[in-house]
DNA sequence: CTTATATATGAATATATATTCATATATAGT
DNA sequence: ACTATATATGAATATATATTCATATATAAG
């Protein structure tokens, strides 16, 4: 086959199927992600129950909010975050299936 | 509910499910990967159909073959490389899917 | 044995990115 | 208005990583 006869992917295609796998590459965002689809979950929650910084667990949860994986609402001086992708959330799922044998 | 009354996946887990993720997150493997689930290929004709460096292509061969997502035999001078982890090919075409719409 | 072709690889560079630290913002209670 | 608590965010730093360039290795052909 020459680079004509395939079926193509466009750019735009690969870029955007590459941020997907971007944002589920970091064991943070995992972590993240997977607590998330077992409860909503307040950022102090997080922070605690993965045992890293407030402001680490922040900054990826604003890097999930981009992608819209994530989304919250608040509760007085409290935002509960919640998954947005159960699309997402299956791929994750999988790969930790996969990972796990 | 508190630190310990969570399903938790182990580090070991965390890290395996990131390191197939960052396998998939960058367009070119992703291109090389996908273009393998179509057709057993030479490098040079990766290199020519995805229009990059040999050696690049090449570098990102190496890569996905110490995460056995590909193999390879031996033509004469030739060296045909192959899809290895049809599970992984599996999630590259969910995410595309996903990717697409 | 020499040359050509296919592929791999080490070093260097450029770029992306995860975390920390310090600080800002927002809400609630007094 | 003041204080405490929850969260967000900008800057800095450290680390990872993708590509290029130069070169090495392996096979084939003559």
């Amino acid at each position: 086959m020459n680079r004509f006869e395939h079926k193509f992917l466009s750019e735009d295609t690969v870029l955007n199927t590459s941020l997907i796998f971007k944002a589920l590459a970091d064991p943070t965002r995992i972590k993240i992600l997977y607590l998330l689809s077992q409860e909503e979950c307040s950022v102090k929650h997080i922070a605690e129950v993965l045992e890293m910084s407030q402001s680490a667990v922040s900054h990826q949860l604003s890097y999930l909010r981009n992608m819209r994986l994530i989304t919250y609402r608040r509760e007085g001086q409290t935002l509960i975050y919640t998954y947005n992708d159960e699309h997402v959330i299956t791929l994750l799922k999988q790969a930790i299936e996969h990972a796990e044998h």
